[in-house]
DNA sequence: AATTGGTTTAACCATTTGGTCAAATTTAAG
DNA sequence: CTTAAATTTGACCAAATGGTTAAACCAATT
């Protein structure tokens, strides 16, 4: 049956994510991924030949789920203020249904950072349109007018990625120390936090 | 001699400290450990028992370096702005300094959250001192006097954290995308955050 | 029914890894 | 100098781990 071929493809897929996101590269484990899939270890390495292969394609999905959002919200024709409150919006969003991707991604670009390269050198289009760049541009175009305060644009993204994406890596700290480890508590924080952090960011930087 | 000791399990601690921060507990092989303090790898399990044990110890020493000094600034009579401008100033310095930890931390933490319960059980002033209320309840009385806007106190610290340690965190990421993997010109870019993460907070929570 | 091609498995292998142990060496004390 | 205790080492071990292989299985084609 050809789709029985797609449906174990699948399911390692599935067994691999879970098991890389939570354990990183070097704490995961073949076996582990095979029985979470249920299948055999053998089969494993019949559709992905090494475990560094899986894991790169692991990771390459868990890194391309956050950069359409971001072309689609950068690129569009909405004013600086409206993107910003759009991109906060989208990510926390976003964030809340993978928690585990920053720390994943963070954590195994920390463990080697050559990975960057080779995503932008297999997805050659996310660096070329330059986003960074068109964003600045309109930014600097609505200083000029007036509307926004002068700004330096890496630092604001800095803190715009920051300010959604902190809280969901330093969950286990933050949880622990401010929120006596109260998960619903804490869920109730994050929701709490979207128009919080909006706000934040827009009274701080509009003239 | 005596002093041969001391120097020996500094040695290894050094060594562990590096190998644990750079690959954490899954990716730190003992016998890397033991070749980087340029010692048999039987004498490290003379010392620590297990890789566990190691791995504990360094995992609170690299904790408690940030605890200290949050205590001492909270603690103190300053009014909110001024301990807010101290705290940022401070923590960016350490970050500077320490710069992996953070990464480590919030890695192993999400790895293993029940580490956090067990620094408190051995360092119960850390939770005792309740910096979280005291701070609180100063930031709600200069709101009574008008100093500062309203605001909650959580999210407050959240975000003042949150600016300083994203960009340590995330930088490979950061500086790949938004500095062309330049590190000089990321290096400048901390350097020159920390006057504008002080106004950007400060701008914001002013009555 | 026989063949063919992809899929799945059980058994196996080589290497790595955390950990142990008995012997050797060094250090401090009598 | 002798002795006893602490320190250090080389050799070794059992378990875990990523990976391989040859055979079995299964669906579709002829």
């Amino acid at each position: 049956m050809v789709n029985q071929q797609k449906d174990t493809e699948q399911k390692i897929m599935d067994a691999a994510k879970e098991v890389f996101q939570q354990k990183g590269m070097t704490g995961a484990r073949m076996q582990e991924i095979a029985d979470k899939a249920g299948i055999n270890k053998a089969l494993l390495h019949y559709y992905y030949r090494t475990k560094e292969k899986l894991f790169e394609k692991v990771f390459n999905i868990a890194f391309s789920i956050f950069i359409p959002r971001m072309q689609e919200i950068m690129l569009s024709e909405k004013p600086v203020f409206e993107k910003i409150e759009f991109f906060i919006e989208s990510y926390m969003d976003l964030l809340t249904k993978h928690p585990y991707i920053p720390g994943f991604v963070i954590n195994e670009l920390n463990r080697n950072p050559q990975i960057l390269v080779n995503i932008f050198e297999k997805n050659i289009h996310i660096k070329e349109s330059n986003l960074f760049e068109k964003f600045d541009a309109q930014i600097q175009a609505e200083v000029q007018k007036g509307i926004v305060k002068p700004i330096d644009t890496r630092n604001l993204m800095t803190n715009v990625i920051g300010l959604i994406v902190f809280p969901i890596v330093a969950r286990p700290i933050i949880q622990g120390i401010m929120f006596d480890n109260d998960k619903k508590q804490y869920d109730a924080f994050l929701k709490q936090r979207k128009d919080f952090v909006k706000e934040f960011i827009i009274n701080s930087i509009k003239a």
